[in-house]
DNA sequence: ATAAAGACCGCAAACGTTTGCGACATGCTT
DNA sequence: AAGCATGTCGCAAACGTTTGCGGTCTTTAT
């Protein structure tokens, strides 16, 4: 079976390539009777338009390229559906990469979307990501490109995130609000810009409102280490009453460490934790938990490529606004 | 900041455009000098080749079209992640749709895939699929198509699947084993295929190794739903002492009417799940479930795609062994 | 009757590659 | 000296579209 093109349906009619071109886009320059004869046999063949010719020809791809570190994320998945809802209804698809951490990959990844001429390009970095000249080439070649979530430090380029220091002041506040004497914080990997601002504003909070309460802070990898961390300070501390987890990654290895030790919550230790929601409603009680929603910031994110492609040159950093969701664990 | 171009660079060296091209992809026509030449300054000037030219030249796109119902959910993302991977590997990238249970949307997105001229597609039916005509045309056209998870009944077709009813017949077993007397059964959407094949080797176990067994089977639409059906009948029979679960997300939903009960595990009742193993890992003690990888689909996914590719016209049904993980629950 | 104005359509170039074929020069064999 | 193989390279067509421009024919106004 072969592919029908403008060339065969132009032939079986007897009339030119552009003409059927033309007809099929509704162009005024052609009469009623042959848009009608095109687009019955046009559809009678089965034509679907040749996604390379069209972009060879207007260099409109119609392709956003999306790149997460992971795919299998509780954050991720939900922005990567979100904006894939978005794209879908505006026209465009998307092109998913995932770096895995591995900066290496990641330039990969980078290099095939230029090469597809991605419309724009929706980015995370990686968290041993230093060098981002790679990024920066999209730029050169007028390509939108907006970071999300884990984003670059570096100024002049289209950001958007959760509000990270507000996020860590909204957790304070909260264990502050419950007068909490010994909270053990466990945050991620310190190198990233999301851990910095969430942590330093989360101390900041104490500092300036509860100076008195005694801060654990811990940085752990993923989730075992987590856990280990947490049986590590339950066996040195026994005055420990908060524990506070800046993901979900981290809120899971507590939890189990928890459950292993046999702990009620809140009875024996109030649980706090930073999440789109999904896993602290796992839980009995339900974890307390401040919101980060991956699917509002795709939304975000997409307006703002939206805005970019359009002709704004504006330069952006948005963030979208949390709130606190109080559960039976704090 | 304009585009590089096999073109541009020919001008600069004084050669002709297949000279150009030729270098760049090592053809032993070209002398070594100027290979050298060509390849400085095709990195000098960031030289990206255009992916649609290609594509429109050679017919390959080097693309792979995936469509899942939804992207947010433990198993697909896990088969998407796996793809993503081997596919990186190969050279090859992807376009990831997600159909959300609409046949309309289903089809604009095949559509899409068909426009973009993808290698091969992978595809997941929504579960109120009817009509798989617009998946056919894809085999029209020569590209491959390999179904998997919940996979079309008609013959002729490439799939890969759980081995669903091994599925059902390991969950009976480690039932029975355990010698239960009532059982609440819960199952998802009963016109999907995966349902189906699953409890009908449920039931058919039980029938024949333990008829005495009294099952109680229902069909949740969601979590919600399954937190619903347990409550229903835990207010009714106060005979039941094991849940079954076949799938994550009905799992979820009993395990909080578990909880808001206040009932232990596997104390008051026993849990048995079907999963990828994250979701049953959150709780204490684990819950027992019989294992499903969307891991291990996605690869053997990808090598049905690849003996496709390389020309195998053979029609393979496969699927991947499951195995019965022993957590705390039963 | 003639000119102007639409209405309708075709020509051909262009987008950036790949590739079969032929051209030319050089060195080697008889 | 003629013939032949070999090493390097360029020409031009093709992939399937889009689009500026120009052409023809009919209709209408003068």
């Amino acid at each position: 079976m072969t592919n029908t093109t403008l060339k065969k349906i132009s032939e079986v009619l007897g009339l030119s390539i552009s003409t059927i071109s033309r007809a099929l886009k509704n162009h005024p320059d052609i009469s009623e009777k042959t848009k009608q004869k095109v687009i019955e046999l046009a559809k009678a063949l089965d034509y679907e338009p040749n996604a390379s010719a069209i972009q060879l020809r207007t260099k409109h791809s119609k392709i956003f390229g999306l790149m997460v570190p992971t795919i299998s994320n509780f954050f991720y998945d939900s922005f990567i559906a979100s904006v894939e809802e978005e794209s879908r209804k505006q026209g465009y698809s998307l092109m998913i990469l995932q770096s895995s951490d591995d900066p290496e990959i990641e330039r990969e990844n980078l290099k095939l979307c230029r090469q597809n001429r991605v419309s724009g390009m929706f980015a995370c970095l990686g968290s041993n990501t230093t060098d981002i000249s790679s990024y920066l080439r999209f730029k050169e070649l007028d390509t939108p490109i907006i970071f999300f979530d884990k984003v670059p430090e570096e100024e002049g380029l289209n950001k958007v995130s959760m509000a990270d220091t507000r996020v860590g002041e909204i957790a304070a506040d909260a264990i502050i609000l419950q007068k909490k004497k010994t909270v053990l914080s466990l945050f991620g990997n310190s190198n990233m810009s999301i851990t910095k601002k969430r942590e330093s504003a989360f101390k900041e909070t104490f500092h300036l409102r509860s100076p008195s309460t005694q801060l654990i802070v811990e940085h752990a990898t993923d989730s075992q280490d987590a856990a280990r961390l947490v049986h590590l300070h339950f066996e040195q501390h026994n005055s420990i009453d908060t524990i506070f987890c800046m993901s979900d990654e981290i809120l899971i290895g507590a939890m189990k460490a928890i459950q292993e030790m046999n702990l009620n919550f809140p009875g024996d230790v109030s649980i706090l934790s930073i999440s789109n929601g999904f896993i602290p409603t796992l839980y009995h009680p339900s974890i307390s938990y401040v919101e980060t929603s991956g699917y509002q910031l795709g939304k975000l994110a997409f307006t703002q490529m939206m805005a970019c492609l359009s002709g704004s040159d504006a330069i952006m950093e948005m963030t979208v606004e949390v709130k606190y969701i109080k559960g039976g664990s704090l």
